[in-house]
Order: structure tokens, then sequence, then C-alpha cells
DNA sequence: TATTGTTATACTCTATAACTATA
DNA sequence: TATAGTTATAGAGTATAACAATA
């Protein structure tokens, strides 16, 4: 008889990888973040609430409250989100309160939004889902480790330009 | 007048960010992971040919190719996959010759996948698209650094027990 | 004439649960 | 009774182009 998947993560206390050849895409940058990336949206949604944000919705929340009167085309482009699908998003968003949608005099072909209270709530309430310890399925990386990792990343996605010059 | 989009590329290197103000996620590993993998998918998608293999079409077979006779569900297991997209991806592949499945003597249960001569051709046309130079979106990182980047994902991702002891 | 955002549409992906066959 | 894979279906997300309003 074969043992079970549950038996074999409690002896070796990680996921069995059955032999499996991953070759050239160990080194491959794009491959490796796509699986990465899967791999925190799993864990995201075992432990999320049925009907809270996403993680795009929440990104999105947040930018536009730590940006007040940013603009929506910016928004899309800063977080590579197609025009199109931040329409939605952000009607929804006002459909729901969340956030205000303002054109201004000067371009009324731009939308400037800002968030509002519940929006800031929602916020709130998310964050801890979304800011929770990383699972990580090997070795759990150090702190350091982390923060090397987030410095490079930040690096790849040309975010090191914002910030306090003591930033990690 | 309003300079425009490609002016400021063209004028500061790299794509404005108008000022946009990430906070928190900054830090947030899940958030940055996202983010990256987002700029190289947009990236692929510009260069790639219309009716190509997606990414996850790409790793798929790549995995098959690499681990002859793995079983459908360790490979759904390890991409995070779930068990019902990956049947119509494996046949789609075999309605186009790509793959072969084989349901073994041992385990009547279970599906075991090869490739096939034309899946080989599939990934030989593709893999300059997928191994491509990455572009990044601030600063280029250094090799040093993506092979930084690359391990620390590894051991994020739990792929850092397979392959030569020298492996960077 | 170019830009911003919206609409419309089709398509792909995803999640969920029920189901079949096998162990 | 548990497991592997399949099917069905609804929902979310994505890509594309055409469009209106504004500059």
């Amino acid at each position: 008889m074969q043992e079970t998947e549950l038996a074999e993560v409690r002896r070796y206390g990680m996921m069995p990888n059955h032999g499996l050849q991953f070759g050239d895409m160990r080194h491959n940058t794009g491959f490796l973040l796509r699986l990465a990336w899967l791999q925190v949206h799993q864990s995201l949604e075992q432990n999320g609430q049925p009907h809270g944000l996403t993680a795009a919705e929440y990104t999105i929340l947040h930018v536009i409250a730590q940006t007040p009167g940013v603009r929506q085309g910016h928004l899309a482009q800063a977080l590579y989100i197609k025009p199109a699908a931040m329409t939605r998003v952000i009607r929804n968003f006002e459909d729901l309160e969340l956030v205000e949608r303002h054109v201004p005099d000067g371009d009324r072909r731009t939308v400037r939004l800002t968030i509002k209270p519940k929006g800031q709530q929602s916020l709130d309430q998310e964050r801890a889902h979304f800011s929770g310890a990383l699972h990580t399925v090997g070795t759990p990386i150090s702190a350091e480790e982390q923060a090397d990792l987030n410095h490079l990343l930040r690096r790849f996605c040309g975010l090191n330009h914002e910030g306090a010059p003591t930033d990690v």
C-alpha cells in the first residue's frame, strides 16, 4: 500500500516533490517568480475570508490611500492592470463607497481617486491577512534573507527610487 | 501642455511612477512577487507569438520532458495548478500530440505523462522566448544579483533540494 | 490629431463540487 | 473508505478593439 500524501508531509516536513525535475527552469527568474507568487496566492486563498478583497484589490486600495488624488491611469500602469480592467475595479469600489472618483477641471479626461472612510476601514480589516507571515514551502527563510529577497525584488521592479535612503 | 508618457520614458530612461506611494507594500514579499511576475508576464506578452504556448503550458511541458512518466497529479501539485485545470491542459496537449497519457497497470487510477516528438519540438521553438533576457523596469540588475535573486526564490519555493551541490 | 477613460466582447483562467473508476 | 482523475459550471480575471469626451 502506498504512503499517503499527508503521511509524506508529516515524515519529511515539507511538500514531497515526487522526483520532479525542473531542469533549466531552476535558473529562469520568470518561472521562479511565477511559482513563488502562486505559492503565496494559494496560501492567501486558504487563509482568507470568503468575500474579502482580492490581492489586486487590496493593493489598489492601499496605493490610493497612500497617494491621495492619484490618477486612475497611472495606478493601472504602475500595477500592471489594463485600463479596461481598472475601470471595473474602481467602479466596484465606488459602488461600495470605498473610494471617490473626481474629474478635475484642469483636465476633464482624467479621473483622480481618493480613499473614503469605508475604504480605509476595509484596508484596516484586511491588513493582517495580507501582511501575515509568509509560508515558505522549503526551509523557512530567515528575516535577513527575506529582506535581501525584498530588496532584489524592488530593484527588479524599479521600486528603489522611493522612500528613505536608509531603506533596506 | 503636458509631457507625453513616451517623452517621460525617453527623458528618465524608465517608467515614470507619477509620485505613487507604495508605503508598507514595499516590504511585503507577496506584493513584490506578484508585481515582479506581472512585469515578466507583460514582457512575455509583448514579445510573444500570437498562438504559442502560455507560460504555464511551457512550464508543464518542460517538466514532463525532464521527468518522463511523471504523474499528472504530482505535476499539478508542484506547479500550483488545480487537478481540474490540469486535466484540460493535458487533454489539449494530447489532442495536439505533444504528450502521451499512460494509465499503468500498477495503479489504474493514475495517469503518467511522457513527451512526444511534437512536444519536444514545441519546447525547442519556444525556448528562446521563455529563456530570453529579462527586462527589468528599474536599474537593470547584474548577473550576480539575478543569481542571488534566483537562489532566494528557489529557497522560498523549496526548490533547493534538487540538482548538483555546486548549484548556485 | 493624441490622450483618457469607458464600453463591449470574447476568451482564458480559476474555484468548487459532484461524479467515476480504482485501490 | 480513501484516492486519482474527470466533468460540469459558475465566476473572476484578461485581452482586444471600438468608442466618447476632452485636450
